[in-house]
DNA sequence: ATAGATGCAAATGGTTTGCAGCTAT
DNA sequence: ATAGCTGCAAACCATTTGCATCTAT
């Protein structure tokens, strides 16, 4: 059973001694209940629907503030050899564990979890003294639909 | 027995009709005998001691033709959670494939290879009819030093 | 001769920061 | 009352690009 997003929210405020305001409120409820990962950009249009005087700058403000606490995680999707492009991010919350594959050639992306990966992981970091806080994971290659 | 430098500049010439010029040159031969990842602008002040007036546009466009043409991986290790950071590069001729430990604290590198995990990705990727063609895999966490 | 390469400086674009005013405590 | 938040605009910083000049072919 998870925990509501009220207690939830409840426990980020206190975690740092945050106050509770509309925005951050906002924020992290919409944030929450995404089911998809999504650029700070593409939040911030989302909420602009509910507070239109809302700041990119809170936007990013409060991701980071999720991501120091462990309720949002950080991705870098891009292709490299592209150019620079933004962050993803995705409530950790609610959420499977997951790693990703996406297409070079239509951006497309697909989640994937295999647990023999995670424990393979776990054996490596042991292997070098390592206490593993997290891993990025990208498969990069042509989807399905990309390849003729 | 690996193909010699000098060969593998011909082909890197050839592959895209460029022409050989002093900059070029030095860019790759020096880059190709790194054994770290570094960045671009690390390997721009090294290669100011040859060749002082040279510039940085130049390595970041010679940078990413080697990423096109299979010479260079270009890594994001930055930890997620801290600011914009430079990506990494490093040859590909002449080093084993392998994936990062990233300690979060110190910013060491370690570099690992497993071949299990490599078969085990092949198999995701079939799995999702995906044509593979690169990856990212980074372990984040504190290392030996870090960790009491 | 001429298409391609270079160096410079300016532009880009995602993200962060300084600051003056606003608001939760 | 006051420390914390917010929105704005400016600053940042890695990387890219336009352009006039130079150079390999």
């Amino acid at each position: 059973m998870k925990e509501s997003t009220v207690t939830a929210y409840d426990r980020f405020l206190s975690m740092n001694g945050l106050r509770d305001t509309k925005q951050r409120r906002l924020i992290f409820e919409t944030f929450m209940e995404q089911n998809e990962h999504l650029t700070a950009e593409a939040l911030y249009h989302i909420l602009q629907k509910d507070l239109p005087q809302i700041g990119q700058a809170t936007v990013y403000r409060t991701l980071k503030l999720l991501c120091e606490n462990g309720f949002a995680h950080e991705l870098s999707l891009h292709s490299h050899g592209g150019h620079a492009q933004s962050s993803y991010f995705e409530p950790t919350l609610a959420r499977e564990h997951h790693d990703h594959l996406v297409c070079t050639q239509c951006g497309r992306h697909l989640e994937f979890h295999n647990e023999v990966l995670e424990t393979l992981q776990e054996k490596i970091a042991e292997e070098y003294s390592f206490e593993l806080t997290s891993h990025t994971h990208v498969l990069y290659g042509k989807c399905k639909n990309c390849h003729s």
